[in-house]
DNA sequence: CGATGATATGTCAGTTTCGACATAAGGTCA
DNA sequence: TGACCTTATGTCGAAACTGACATATCATCG
């Protein structure tokens, strides 16, 4: 799944690259930095083979919550995300590179 | 204005020592990550020597919010504080540098 | 081809967060 | 002291987020 499909399905408008370039830089980097830890999120499931349902167990939330973290949706805010990686075991330093860590 | 004192500010409950050790590993490390960034938004007014309410016409919201997110308040989300420090200029590594630097 | 397990998508009601406003509290100057 | 500027606190309706559920899609077996 490359950089835009994960945008679009994240809810951000993207038709033709003049669209896509509509996004300022200030929200350029809130998305991807978004999508940054979506992916640290997933990297840490697949890493420990755990399936989303187990990890929707370990959070006190559902699958499909789950899903739509890894996804970047929309409707999942950073916190959920921050918190989610904090009580999977991630550590704030390791939280800060992932963010730090410009693509 | 210490760290215990931002807490309560921020909404924790925080009695005596035991009822501070309650809070989780994560949920600490989760505050001590809101304070980071609350601060970090204060120093980076600080320094320019904007008012409060320059800063909010700056993101298109209000003095009283501003002084929430510097406080580091129960009402504001981490998803608010990181777009504001990237809309102020903070570059997405500062941001991270400023995460992933434990206290 | 099913059947099974995993992941993705859509929706909803309850909760949280938002900007805004009013107002209180501090600080500084004359 | 009081006028002025700045910051802090409390509240509200509107908007966004959350967990949960149903259901769809996908992959891997036999």
């Amino acid at each position: 799944m490359n950089k835009r499909t994960q945008l679009e399905a994240a809810g951000w408008r993207v038709g033709d690259n003049a669209d896509f370039l509509e996004l300022s830089a200030e929200e350029t980097a809130f998305v991807e930095l978004k999508l940054a830890l979506a992916d640290y999120l997933r990297e840490i499931r697949v890493q420990h083979a755990w399936t989303q349902a187990y990890v929707a167990r370990v959070l006190g939330s559902s699958q499909s919550r789950v899903a739509k973290m890894e996804a970047a949706d929309a409707s999942v805010s950073i916190d959920l995300l921050l918190k989610s990686l904090l009580k999977l075991g991630a550590s704030r330093k390791q939280v800060g590179q992932v963010i730090a860590r410009v693509a």
